[in-house]
DNA sequence: CGCTCCAATGTAATCGAATTCATCGATAAC
DNA sequence: GTTATCGATGAATTCGATTACATTGGAGCG
């Protein structure tokens, strides 16, 4: 591969000029520029990325970690990333962490050791390295969340109002007549799941139906929802609706209740949420809340592009519009 | 942040010291190596990864391009690859083409651009740039394809044998007493399609069933499914199968069978390609061709560190074993 | 006792591009 | 006509780690 060097001799002129030709052309007389980049041409040069970046201490690289690539909510968060980072001149390093908090510290490392200029996390546990990072800058380091917004974490976020969304479900379900509801959450840890049980909270209470809501812990995961369906399912006082915090889990709760010969809608309703894309392909189509997945992968590059050009000093914490999507896996119960 | 000359002064040994602890250990006396370690500790130091790659020429990076992140057969196999890669010290750069070439083309250039060490495709179409690579280098250029298997590229490759698994697919459906199928494929110019579909043409020949087949050609989408699964079936003499070269196709499949009020399988049988996750969550549970995702993401990083490593001189196009998964999306045909 | 050899460590060149500062020539101002 | 000014270009330093080669001191051997 040719380098500079090589460039520079064969077009007659010094490496400076060769290297303004591509980052400040305008400082570059135009014959001279054509010289430079016929040789360019001539000798298939391209610039090499370490030297450059060893220069100007820049990778031009986004890091971010997710708990699970194969997670079509998280993918098209990801594919939102891509685009604006690709549009900004970035290029998006993976980390899928499969929710293990060991490959979110080594990830964590390498954006220690510079191989990216930013950091987004998808996921809701800050590593050490990184709390340590933020200690030490504050609101300048670019670190920024997506999704999973804590008050308490110092770092910006794009995220939406989990815990409003959470509650306009259970108003559309009390609305229908529905008193048992069922709802299968995600692990507690995580903001988006405490936040929608808030939601959820509030609303019953508004209601009154507090003592008519039955709790099961999931993982997000299909299996897990099946399972606790199956459980919320099987209780004496078996509920009318059920709503899972994600589409995936909805998807396994479909199944157990046709598994135990019940309806959707008919005999009870359900409820996911993402709005993934398969979301209106099930049967029956699912209501569920729509995020703007690609949407909040814009917003976080956005962040953190603002905080990378130095733009921004203080905190973001954005809050991006939902909507609850009623198709036709809800109903008013039964008599 | 600390460079290797802040913790050799600090240690009160020599540059070459502190990097030799770092990689190879063996060479440093105990003790000399404790100061070090200490040293590294106080300042917080991490190599600087731009510094290590100029002089290493690796980036320990591997750039995968996809098609399309947000489909969930892609994502499984980019699972697979970062499962693999990670753990052989390499991290992934992600690049989702979205199905066009300019994208790919800028991928292409990163990486001749050296901004990873290995390319991994996952699309059928090989940029020029790649193609003058790999003409100027041979089969050492660490470029692999996963999935499109094609003679005339010159790259190794990880992918199944799509002709027979369609052709099984034909022949579940003749054997369950089908005559009149119909066919979604995807876009002809993937080996992908053209593979499948010689598949379908030989097992139909077989069958004496050819001029029973009809074609519809679809772009792997939902979209495109539901659409040419309802040319399909309004057309005269309905088949009483489909066939979709992805699942994704198959649940759109799906949905314009039920907007015309049939019934899959008792009116429509119905296969799809791929086995996501989400195949078996689908009511009916569908019956599909098991890819190994993630073991194809497995393989084609095992090709790709034999190529980097030197250990392999030769192209290897590997052949992973699939499995016609029959579920309830097939039955044999009224009357 | 002197020499060889080796293990441990240090010195300094190197990777390839970016960039500061110097230089040169031409133009403009006085 | 001399000098300040500016635009275009070049020379040389720099980024931070790796590594070939040099050096040092001690063990082993005759």
């Amino acid at each position: 591969m040719a380098t500079i060097q090589d460039v520079a001799r064969e077009a007659g002129v010094s490496t400076a000029t060769v290297s303004r030709v591509f980052s400040a052309p305008e400082l570059v007389l135009e014959p001279t520029r054509q010289k430079v980049m016929e040789a360019v041409h001539r000798l298939g040069y391209e610039p090499n990325f370490a030297a450059k970046s060893l220069r100007t201490l820049r990778t031009e690289k986004i890091l971010v970690t997710v708990p699970d690539i194969s997670n079509p909510f998280f993918s098209q968060v990801i594919r939102g990333v891509e685009e604006a980072a690709l549009a900004a001149g970035y290029s998006v390093l993976l980390g899928d962490t499969r929710h293990e908090e060991a490959r979110e510290e080594q990830y964590a490392l390498m954006f220690r050791r510079k191989e990216a200029d930013g950091l987004i996390f998808l996921g809701h546990r800050l590593p050490d390295v990184l709390a340590e990072m933020l200690a030490a800058k504050g609101p300048r380091t670019p670190i920024v969340n997506g999704c999973e917004f804590r008050p308490g974490l110092a770092v910006s976020s794009a995220h939406i109002d989990n815990e409003r969304a959470a509650a306009e479900v259970m108003d559309h379900l009390y609305g229908l007549g529905h008193v048992r509801i069922g709802v299968v959450t995600g692990p507690l840890a995580s903001p988006i799941s405490s936040d929608r049980l808030a939601g959820v909270l509030s609303a019953a209470q508004r209601h009154g139906r507090t003592s008519a809501l039955r709790m099961a812990i999931g993982d997000f995961s299909i299996e897990s929802g099946a399972r606790q369906a199956a459980e919320l399912l099987d209780e004496p006082g078996r509920p009318t609706a059920i709503f899972c915090f994600s589409d995936e889990m909805a998807m396994g709760a479909m199944e157990a209740i046709r598994q135990r010969s019940l309806d959707c809608p008919r005999d009870i309703s359900l409820v996911g949420f993402d709005d993934i894309r398969f979301a209106e392909y099930l049967h029956p189509k699912l209501t569920t809340v729509r995020q703007p997945k690609e949407q909040i992968g814009h917003e976080v590059v956005r962040l953190l592009l603002d905080i990378l050009a130095g733009r921004s000093t203080a905190l973001q914490n954005i809050t991006l519009p939902h909507q609850l999507v009623v198709r036709d896996s809800t109903a008013a119960p039964l008599g």
